[in-house]
DNA sequence: CCTCTATCTTGACAGTGTCAGGATAGATGG
DNA sequence: CCATCTATCCTGACACTGTCAAGATAGAGG
């Protein structure tokens, strides 16, 4: 009967199926949970249903896992700030501000993803999907600053390390007086400190 | 004799007579060499020549220890600000300048420190010597912004953001147009970005 | 149908943090 | 001067971790 093969399927099937994305799912999980520093490969293997050793095939080694979740995060983080951009004003300006709102916004909605793409040490930047996906989050920055008129490596260090910092900050919990913000009073304020970043034109 | 005794003394003393700070040290070069996520109590105990339960009687646990070293790390901190102040031009502003000048320094001096205190998730922030030390920190670069003549929090945010965005992204090695700079350049880099972050009085 | 290959499991190993109990040495009080 | 006391450090054990080797399973292709 089908509806037993279905139960059996539930139950435990040899194959996953689809068990690398499942790795990666859980293992975004295990790090917004517990952390980086206390992130566990078993642990990672014990919430997908598998053996401890499954996810090897699929990522080689821990290191293999989480850089790969990484790569992922730079898709994300890239597709947020082209969200971001898709409701601004489509003057230059209004867009670069939108990708730096954007930069924040996935930081305080992935902080775990965030925090392995830009603050650990247990991923493979040599790998070359991470490298490439990566480059193509920065280059937006770039090529956004570059529309404003600015071709100063200034300028992008600039409206990148002020993103980078509310980021950073924000979701570490340190900037505190944003607890009675508005979640519009907050937008506001980003957008005036990152609007500051660049130059007066 | 005097000289033999020193030796006795030099090759395995059972009481270490510093182990506390000798501790501490061990940690902060562990941390520069395998970073936080691979640190490991055993070897920092091997690398102070005690044994790997050594540490407990001082710090408790690994999170102790790293605490302890993460409230260390604040006072040098505030150090390095004091330090870059000290140097630069008496008016509010040039003095904010250079704390946030100081902030992006001590990133750039001690990196392990730098990520424990800011990006790490094995400090235990309840602890009263570690909040004192950071409050100490942080409530510097809060009263420099005011001396400037601002009390809007939102110019708090900006100016803090700016520096930790500038450390984070340094230490890390993702701006990448500073390896062709000289340190004079980049200083002035520095405290153009920085200064663009205030309000333009 | 039979092999081939990708996928997953089991079992083992060295290394980790932490706890319990024992050894040592400097300090304290008689 | 000596006995005890306490802080300091060590040894041994436990559960847990990541990784490797070898075997089991199931789907695919000839």
């Amino acid at each position: 009967m089908a509806r037993y093969d279905v139960q059996m399927t539930m139950e435990k099937p040899y194959h996953h199926g689809d068990l690398r994305s499942a790795l990666l799912a859980a293992a975004e999980s295990e790090l917004l949970e517990k952390g980086v520093e206390a992130f566990s490969l078993r642990s990672v293997a014990k919430r997908a249903g598998v053996s401890h050793a499954a996810p090897a095939h699929h990522f080689g080694d821990a290191t293999g896992l989480l850089t790969a979740l990484a790569a992922y995060g730079f898709q994300e983080f890239l597709a947020t700030q082209h969200a971001f951009e898709a409701r601004a004003p489509q003057t230059p300006r209004d867009q670069l501000i939108a990708a730096g709102l954007g930069y924040v916004g996935f930081a305080r909605t992935r902080p775990a993803l965030f925090k392995l793409m830009f603050g650990s040490q247990r991923t493979d930047y040599s790998d070359a999907a991470l490298g490439s996906a990566a480059e193509a989050a920065i280059g937006h920055l770039t090529s956004q600053v570059k529309l404003v008129g600015s071709v100063a490596a200034q300028d992008v260090a600039a409206v990148w390390a002020t993103a980078h910092g509310l980021a950073d900050l924000i979701i570490a919990g340190r900037i505190s007086v944003i607890r009675d913000f508005s979640e519009d009073d907050l937008q506001a304020m980003l957008a005036t400190i990152l609007a500051r970043s660049l130059p007066g034109v």
